[in-house]
RNA sequence: GGAGGAUUCGCAUAGUGGCCUAGUGCGCCCGCCUGCUAAGCGGGUUCCGGUUGAUCCCGGUCGAGGGUUCGAAUCCCUCAUCCUCCGCCA
């Protein structure tokens, strides 16, 4: 959700910031009517309102001829009352409609377009392509580190086992995310990864995105895609306080995602799948510290990155490509040398004070009133970095060097082939 | 799965149809008093929205949503959460 007194203000900000994500300003004007029908039913309902409640007083002042002279009068204007809170709720259900309609307002330093109007802010390391390269599953496989058929066997496409080795590796990844998170300030989680529809919609969700989440009608809840869900949902309702400080989370969860519309799209390993574990940092901060925090979300993935001796670039997400809650993203992309690209591996977005209005999230400003605090969030590692581990560390005999920083977590510098 | 109890301002509590414009205590904020501190005294203190230059004012808000009524914190229904107990179960 907007800050809606930002959009009555300057409501050509938002409309310019429709078009920079390919979307219709219009969206912007069916808001805007939306919220005057609204306030103009929400007026005449409390005008008659105020009348009904003075009326009231005096009836339970009043005796005999005169209290019955008030009760015929106040028999009506209760229809009138009623009437007029049933437009209030009309009005007012269709402008929670059309304000979810609208996606957050983009920042103004991300570029306008769509998915390939990225701006490239960096590249780190070497993407050569060694001879004979073999891609992560083929590796992987032979190596045992994971087991695609039978994950298709147990659970059917997109689903996986990792094993041995590489059930130890992906766990040693997120050991080092989590202690890095930890060294640099933040909050270690393990949340729930089942929600209440509320905390999906809170983070913005269930809007275009609505396809990709699992949900368990028996029970009304969600799948989280992300722990940004809960995360999020950690604080919904409560008040930070002076916040002078970021607070920051990271959650380590499974992820679940429905994956729809993607089919025939990365059929081949563990690049796109249906469940995968991820570290991820969350921040809550005040709305002047969100780009400050946000350069600093980036850092720390850049720093898991090169701990893991990958090849990447940094790319500023062109404003179509933000989804619903995102102000401004951050993707860090990852050579990957059997496809001769780069493939996002992190992603962090500023999502300003979008999630936390719908999440009822506030702080306490200088002058000690209350004000809708701001939401990040960011990667630490995933299931897919081993994607990239696997293709950037292999070695001509077949083996695999392991990354110096997950040696001591893994006990060895080479996982051989048996 | 079943039975009972609870949910009121940051915390604790009062409130069983109009006297609730929700009281009181604690905490917190401002002031007074006072060598200092504490105590004492006086005032303020839910949140959201509308309106306004700002105040004022108005409406909503007693876990959520419906209903009864001229009028609901209070009566009725549905739901959520927590607690106690019974049953089942890893």
């Amino acid at each position: 959700m907007i800050d809606l007194r930002a959009l009555r203000e300057n409501p050509d900000a938002y409309r310019d910031s429709q078009r920079k994500r390919g979307d219709s300003p219009e969206t912007v004007d069916a808001l805007l009517s939306a919220d005057s029908d609204h306030r103009s039913a929400l007026q005449s309902f409390e005008a008659l309102r105020a009348e009904q409640k003075g009326l009231g007083k005096q009836i339970a002042k009043a005796q005999g001829e005169e209290k019955q002279a008030l009760l015929e009068r106040t028999k009506t204007l209760a229809e009138e009352v009623k009437a007029a809170e049933a437009r209030v709720t009309a009005t007012a259900a269709a402008f929670d409609a059309a304000g979810k309609a609208l996606p957050n307002l983009v920042a103004d330093g991300a570029p306008a377009g769509g998915e390939d109007d990225f701006v490239l802010l960096k590249e780190v390391g070497d993407t050569a392509v060694p001879e004979d390269v073999r891609d992560h599953l083929d590796l992987g496989t032979a190596l045992g580190l994971l087991d695609t058929e039978r994950g298709a066997k147990a659970s059917g496409a997109r689903f996986y086992y990792l094993t041995g080795d590489g059930a130890l590796l992906q766990l040693a990844m997120l050991n080092l995310a989590v202690q890095q998170a930890v060294e640099t300030g933040f909050t270690p989680v393990i949340p729930p990864v089942l929600v209440r529809p509320e905390a999906m919609e809170g983070t913005g969700f269930l809007g275009e995105h609505s396809d990709e989440v699992y949900y368990l009608e028996r029970d009304e809840m969600y799948l989280v895609g992300t722990s940004e869900v809960p995360l999020a949902a950690y604080h919904s309702g409560e008040n930070l306080g002076e916040l002078s400080e970021p607070v920051r989370y990271a959650g380590w969860s499974s992820c679940f995602r429905r994956e729809a519309g993607s089919y025939g799209k990365d059929t081949r390993g563990i690049i796109r799948v249906h469940q995968f574990d991820k570290v991820e940092m969350f921040s809550y901060c005040r709305p002047e510290d969100a780009a400050a925090e946000h350069e600093r979300l980036l850092e720390y993935e850049e720093r898991m990155l090169q701990k893991m001796e990958l090849p990447y670039r940094v790319i500023d997400v062109a404003a179509g490509d933000l989804g619903t809650s995102a102000a401004r993203k951050f993707d860090c992309e990852a050579w990957v040398p059997s496809q001769g690209r780069y493939r996002e591996l992190t992603s962090t977005s500023n999502c300003t004070t979008f999630q936390a209005r719908r999440l009822n999230i506030k702080y306490r400003d200088e002058h000690g009133k209350n004000a809708v605090a701001a939401t990040l969030n960011g990667t630490l590692a995933t299931t897919r970095w081993l994607v990239s581990i696997l293709e950037n560390h292999q070695r001509p005999d077949g083996s695999l060097g392991v990354p110096k920083a997950l040696q001591p977590f893994l006990g060895k510098d080479v996982i051989e082939p048996k």
